[in-house]
DNA sequence: GTGGTCTAGACCACC
DNA sequence: GTGGTCTAGACCACA
């Protein structure tokens, strides 16, 4: 019982926040595993587990794991539990650059609607990385 | 028979976009008045006028507007009909500034997780500005 | 016709802001009246040509002088024109007086409810009195 | 049976008084956020429910919801229901201040129109204050 | 069960 | 004719 701190895996999760619950579950665990935390065959935690630890309902989590098998980033295994896949770190990393493009091309999108020039939007964007950069040395 | 066409505002809208019916008006409007074919004091179609042109129910149409209306774009005034306002374009570039804003800090944070450094980060957006720019030469 | 320069009674009347024209007209009037620039006994403009200084329809003018006549501010000879009423004066000012009642008084609860003292209110309205002191010297 | 009686939030609404219905819900749920009966976290009725026991449309609350979700003082989650935002209450005292400034400086105005000096008018504002007292003392 | 969107159609006030 | 409000009832996504 010494084992009492259990590893937490993702923050908390809130209905305080925009983005419904499955898909906060979603983005975090895919976060877990593109960076690396969580790596290539290793074990999730179980419905239940990952469930009680979260605060939300077991349907919540299921729904999470399937959409993430889904994409291939997980499996699972009849009595044994859920695993990263072997390509579970390329597929991660994959979906979020698509994601990454898509919205990065939206933004230029608005961007050039509003007047700005080709120029401006990489000004922009330098500012933007600043922020990033200084954010990310918060941890 | 060929007079048939009229000049319409707003390009076709679809259910089979992503975004809902009222986004796509509000998107729409707000960028015929970003981009000045809409100039302040200049009045838009009445609902029914616009709901009979895009071939969408005059509720759909009439919340676009309360949204506009909202954000400062557009005034309504009863028995005489919706009117771009004054500050109308500042307004609408200001909001599609905004969203550029969001939708790029999203885009970065989504890269920063797939692992690509600030450098590739810029160097993607240079890609992205590059196919936008051709894009726009098309008509 | 050295007498192009007309009295403009009113200031500018505008769908661009909130109240609808013919209630602009009434109010603009009601502050004529009730401030003395427009006296009992004196005349106010036909129809025709107040809507024409308006530059809004006959119609909207009617209403307001009709809306006007009710409150007994106002009356009409058949053939000869409108004029102020004896007591428009009064009424004028009574109805003003009213208003003010009934906003001060929702202000009021207003401020009661967002947790403000008696006290506050008052200075609350000292401040606000204040503006519309110096506000009133522009001319 | 005399256990019917369920406790209700906000008072009965009726189209009898000024005001569109979903205004009067609107500012009755604002009243219970500022005053601090709705606290920050707690849940809303659903649209169903409350619709239900103020004998109104459910579309009618839906949009005094929207309405208070624009406004930030709640935020509303798919199939969880709507909550108090954590600002809610800070968000609706500021409203009420605001509007509470808007009519006081409105009766102001009329007040001066109708000739009252500041003096008279910060009497009249005690006589408010005076009865608005005594009436709060009523429960 | 919850909220989210879209639809239809009523009645009113104003121009 | 215009916008403004309220109503009814459909279908979907999420928990």
């Amino acid at each position: 019982m010494s084992l009492e701190r259990k590893k937490m895996i993702l923050g908390p999760i809130s209905p305080a926040v925009p983005g419904t619950l499955y898909q906060q579950i979603v983005d975090g665990l895919k976060r877990e595993v593109s960076e690396g935390r969580l790596k290539p065959g290793s074990s999730l935690p179980s419905f239940r587990q990952l469930a009680e630890d979260l605060l939300v309902s077991v349907i919540t989590v299921k729904r999470a794991y399937e959409e993430l098998e889904r994409e291939g980033i997980i499996y699972r295994r009849q009595g044994l539990g859920t695993f990263v896949a072997e390509q579970g770190h390329d597929r991660s990393r994959e979906a979020k650059l698509n994601a990454a493009q898509t919205l990065l091309a939206s933004g230029v999108r608005e961007a050039a609607e509003a007047g700005l020039k080709p120029a401006e939007i990489l000004e922009l964007m330098r500012e933007i990385l600043q922020e990033n950069k200084s954010y990310d040395q918060r941890d």
